[in-house]
DNA sequence: CATGAATGAGGGTTCATTCAT
DNA sequence: CATGAATGAACCCTCATTCAT
């Protein structure tokens, strides 16, 4: 292979990896940002900051602060969701995948207490953008109320008051200290809201669930490392 | 009466009642400001802007954007308690008084948008200050509870579920059109929630609600005058 | 002696005797803000809280912060020149009360922290307006020039070393802590310029001094009590 | 040389280069502002106009009129010591540099109109900063003394009142016309109050001292052209 | 005259964004 | 593409001053 084809090859290669490791730990630090100073902040100053990057660099990755937000959200989206999946996609009965997919959510954030905060902070403005979370939810309970697992309440509202129920057990789980069935107990409202008794309930809580652990490389990880490490320089 | 009593009487009497003016004027458009631009925002100059007042009066009654929304969430918390007492009051059933109180208050921000709006941008935030609302939910389902009424729940629970709907419910109610008996499906998933019967949860949500109308003087009626004014205005 | 008559005479003499209590309340808490904040900083809000009078009605009495000071200054000016006065007047050597005039000055801002702050803080400033007190020095030096008790320097000359050692005088003794003859120090400076062998400023100074201490309804001894017990709250 | 060398390495010094042209056309500026307008004021709207920089980029280099007072202060501080070394350096005899020294001083402030006005405006306050000024006048004075030439006055005592004679032969300097020996006449205070004859100070300032030009890329040179064009086009 | 609310000018500071290098 | 200085708009806040009561 020629030195001119090699170039052609390894030079946008390389360009765009840099590129993308840039833009990853511009979305790391945002992440972090938001957790602490809440999404309405002006927070691109302490982005550049935490990525040490110069702050004309940052106008070639995003453009406001709301496509931050944006990239934030639609990675945590996305990993969330594939580390749901992994857990819950082997169910087969709805009444169970609700359940644990509703769990899973809910410990997933009491564990990484970031997400709880960035989640928390966001509010139902991100709660909106993570729409892909509740994109599965529908089809198990439409599913569920079909085979007569569930009582028949309009979809829309079991939607809304189960996001309105996460959105405050995250808040929750993000500012104070909750007990470790926290989850469980607000999944068990639902599931009563659903028209479960309470020996129903209790039997599709039982199973202990996989652990959830973030990839090493995933945003969740990082952030989250990066988070620790500052907390312990002070 | 002596002139000079009259003097003393009189002068500092006109002065409060300016005050006092001057002080609704600010939180009247403080509340528009909040329900249009977010409460994170930097409200200052619109709100002085609204209430046609310069920026150096602003600080002679307000210190800082947070006071300014609390005594907002202040007044408007008082406002809707004593509307929803009204309703509610005379109610022994803790049940029905749950049932209605919780219509009360969604039918309230169903009808007065800017009132909705508010709440919504407000978020958690606005919510917990406004606990007095909620002050009033604990002790009716307590007492539901020890009747058997409703099933054993844990209380931070159904209050955290609740919470989270009543945001969420409120947060559509702002932002689009909901069917007239929105406010009763969500009442239904919470009272489904709490244990009762379809028959049940059906008896208590019969009875027709008591009109809800704002005194007029009140902020929520002047408010929304105004930012009726002003939307006829574009 | 009839009423109206009575009326004529006495209502004007309390309004009088009232505005002259306000103005010596409002030079007092001017002091003390001088002192405090420097004569360049903006007083009339600390002055106003201090005295506690209206924002309006200072301006009945002074127009500007450099009105104020003037006030401050020709007052203070007064009072030490009477003290001063009281300690040397009977003194015929020109010698002896040079060096003894100026100890009782420097003494007088020893003792007085809330002066020597206030002084201090004027600089140059306060220095100038404080002219009344060096309108003394003069005759006395040049008497003592022609005697041949002080050698031939310019007048002005001495002047202007006396009043710069005197500032810096001052400014060391309000900020820190001197030794008690840090004054007779300096003068004994002052003295060997003016000629004096080692054993003629001994004898000057070795008479001591009678007490100065400001008459109970002066401004220097209000303004010193006020600052105490200002001190003593905190 | 390689390109890529050429810009790592030009690249950064030509940036460190306007940088500091910045920084100097701002220490610059506020000299001037500081002489003007007294070193107690608001100063940072007139030195960015005076610089014809915008208020933002003043951030970038300043934070405080304190931090411009320190730098104009310590700027000069090191120009006026690197002139008057060069005057003094050579002089072994202890009481002809002293008297030299303090002799350079005066007339430097004399022939600098602006460097004395912005001095007497810094008070005590730049004095203090300025002790850079006096580090080396306590070596010679004790010098001096141990040798007998000097009478044996506390060295605190003798620099109080130097710095204070100092002080207001600058501030009067400064304001008005003082005669071309007035520097010499002060100096020969100083010198009688440590203890010499007539002859000597007679003696010891009898050599005519070098001339104290400013380099033309120096603080003092090019803020006196600045203000002296300021003052023609007025 | 006393009062204290209202005012508007002005100072201090931050921030998003641009642009020459 | 990276950099970081420069910019100016916008915000926060204080203060001197006026004026109706």
């Amino acid at each position: 292979m020629p030195a001119a084809a090699k170039n052609q090859d390894h030079r946008p290669r390389v360009a765009a990896e840099r590129r993308e490791r840039m833009r990853k730990r511009l979305i790391e630090s945002a992440m972090i940002v938001f957790a602490e100073k809440g999404v309405g902040a002006s927070v691109i100053p302490d982005v550049v900051a935490a990525a040490e990057v110069s702050q004309g660099s940052f106008y070639n990755y995003f453009r406001t602060n709301e496509d931050l937000l944006t990239a934030v959200s639609a990675e945590l989206s996305d990993e969330m969701i594939q580390l749901i999946e992994a857990a819950v996609g082997e169910i087969a009965d709805p009444v169970l995948r609700v359940a644990t997919g509703m769990r899973c959510y809910l410990h997933l954030a009491r564990s990484q207490k970031l997400l709880a905060r960035f989640l928390a902070a966001g509010g139902l403005r991100v709660l909106n953008q993570q729409s892909a979370v509740f994109r599965y939810l529908p089809a198990d309970l439409e599913e569920g109320q079909q085979r007569g697992d569930f009582a028949a309440l309009p979809l829309e509202i079991v939607l809304d008051v189960a996001a309105g129920a996460g959105l405050v057990a995250i808040s929750r789980m993000a500012n104070g200290r909750t007990p470790k069935d926290y989850p469980e107990k607000i999944v068990s409202a639902m599931l009563h809201m659903l028209g479960l008794t309470a020996a129903q309930v209790a039997s599709v809580l039982a199973p202990s669930l996989p652990k959830l652990v973030p990839d090493a490389d995933s945003l969740l990880a990082r952030a989250q490392a990066r988070a620790d490490a500052q907390a312990a320089d002070e």
